[in-house]
DNA sequence: TAATTATATGCGCTTATAAGCATATAATAA
DNA sequence: TTATTATATGCTTATAAGCGCATATAATTA
């Protein structure tokens, strides 16, 4: 039961809907969320970390990168069914589709990215 | 999106998750649902408003009592997913079943009621 | 080796949530 | 009318959540 209720519980925030929303477009670094959200690191890798608890997302690392994404195969099917309803209570929103912009634009910066291209 | 926010907060937490399960069986007044979680009157009372306010149930009122269900028709449709994630994650637990086990055995005490069964 | 970078986390602060107690409200019964 | 009953709510306290700052950690580069 106390998973269950942390599965609803990492969705019932604003900032985590919309980490869920961008997910939902591609896998994606901490740096990556933060400037898609505009928002701090802590905050950005915070609210990344409670939705992977609470089971929601898978995390690869590559390098420095940690990339977090969707856990479609690995997620129990309550937890399928929360992510969608979380896909439509977003469906026409503006912020969500303001965060899906700025992350076309998001680079994943550092080491070995964005030097090569002076 | 506040309103979103809201529906899912609405469900993370266990005893409206009890609740919104009780409330599948059948249209329950608040001291129903009080003896069917075996919770005080306030409990019941705030968590059934607080579903209420998210826009998961509608509210009759009958003489004195309060009766509430789920409004499964006014209900938009990310709502309506997330009671289904909602039934689905209290699906086989135990707590839920003995719920509604408690809830077969509840009665609508007050005036017009109890009394004439003697 | 030391310097740099992406991410994670301990600490502290602020705000939000949950629930009990007492009481208010509204409907019914006497 | 007054008494009784079901439900709602103001007040309070306790616990939890969210996040910024600073720092720790771990991988990479020089």
């Amino acid at each position: 039961m106390r998973d269950k209720v942390k599965a609803f519980k990492a969705l019932s925030d604003e900032t985590r809907l919309r980490i869920l929303n961008v997910l939902t477009v591609r896998e994606c670094c901490v740096c990556e969320v933060m400037q898609a959200l505009d928002i701090s690191q802590t905050r950005a890798s915070r609210n990344l970390a409670a939705l992977y608890d609470a089971g929601f997302l898978k995390l690869r690392k590559d390098g420095l990168w940690s990339l977090y994404s969707i856990d479609r195969e690995g997620m129990p099917d309550y937890l399928t069914e929360l992510v969608q309803a979380a896909d439509k209570a977003l469906e026409q929103n503006e912020v969500a589709r303001l965060d899906c912009e700025r992350l076309k634009r998001a680079e994943r910066i550092g080491p070995g990215y964005a030097k090569e291209t002076t």
